[in-house]
DNA sequence: CATCTATATGCATAACTATTCAGCCGCCGC
DNA sequence: GCGGCGGCTGAATAGTTATGCATATAGATG
């Protein structure tokens, strides 16, 4: 195909995980405002947000997602995913916190909810992640040195993987 | 149209509530077993006990019911008065973080694991708890300060309930 | 009794959702 | 670098569900 139009967004860039818990996250917040009635609407919601995406993808997010539709309506059905007892506590704290990832060279920059930095920067001191040389942390933000560019997107992968 | 041979079935006298009850209470049973993915699944599940009726009956009984279908398939929603969210978030993170709980006058003391103190006081503070004038966080721990030594032990004990 | 109303239903089809297929991109090993 | 692999995606389409309409019955009403 053609590659500059592709997605029908010359801006968009193709960016695997990054853009698809993106999306994720934006759908469960508009999922939750208990409006939604089918992927289309969702779709509309999405572009409201400037997020485009066809209804093909939302299907699957929707599965993925383990959205449910009742009355007529979409819903998020809150469960409790199973994992190992020591990782547990870490993998609560990152998924309950942790807002955005993003990677610049060898710097992993997350983002938390406002006040939450310094339990997350803890927390994956704590883990002894031998990617991660140190962190430091802002009001909502975390920085992580890794030891390079590759680490550092070994690191990011790993912290989503936990979402 | 004919009488006689209406929905097939000539035993089958029309019973308005009736049947449909009857029908509901097979379709739930059928459901439960967790197994149908789609209308004409149910179609042939209900058939299986005798009860004929079309996939159009089946949408409506499915709205009626307020089941939901989710990861392709039907389930039943027990509905239970879940609390708010954002009461289940405060929960967690006063489960995962508090550590002890003392109080002198109209001080509450609270001790958080290292680091996660300033966490636990912005949860405290959304809560927007009445008896919680304002917080402030050490490192790892917060004080609250009440209107008074008697809310003060009002709102340990509302801490200590979460727990 | 004739008729009216509310509920329940099936058929046809519109509306919606899942899946198949092919293309694109980043990553990894050579 | 280059080719293969795997994840992610849109377009087309197959599959599933909801709905407009006509009809049937029980009960209410005059």
């Amino acid at each position: 195909m053609h590659a500059l139009t592709w997605r029908g967004q010359l801006f968009c860039c193709y960016n695997p995980g990054g853009m698809k818990r993106l999306r994720h996250n934006a759908i469960l917040d508009i999922i939750r405002s208990g409006t939604i009635a089918s992927q289309e609407e969702l779709m509309h919601g999405l572009k409201a947000r400037r997020i485009e995406v066809s209804q093909s993808t939302l299907s699957r997010d929707i599965q993925e997602l383990r959205l449910a539709k009742t009355g007529g309506v979409y819903t998020v059905v809150e469960s409790e995913p199973v994992s190992k007892p020591s990782d547990e506590s870490f993998r609560r704290i990152i998924r309950e916190f942790l807002v955005d990832i993003a990677v610049a060279k060898n710097i992993v920059v997350v983002k938390t909810g406002p006040g939450h930095a310094s339990t997350v920067s803890q927390a994956i001191d704590e883990t002894g992640w031998p990617e991660a040389i140190g962190t430091i942390a802002g009001e909502n933000t975390v920085f992580i040195a890794a030891r390079s560019e590759k680490e550092g997107k070994k690191l990011e992968r790993r912290l989503r993987e936990l979402l």
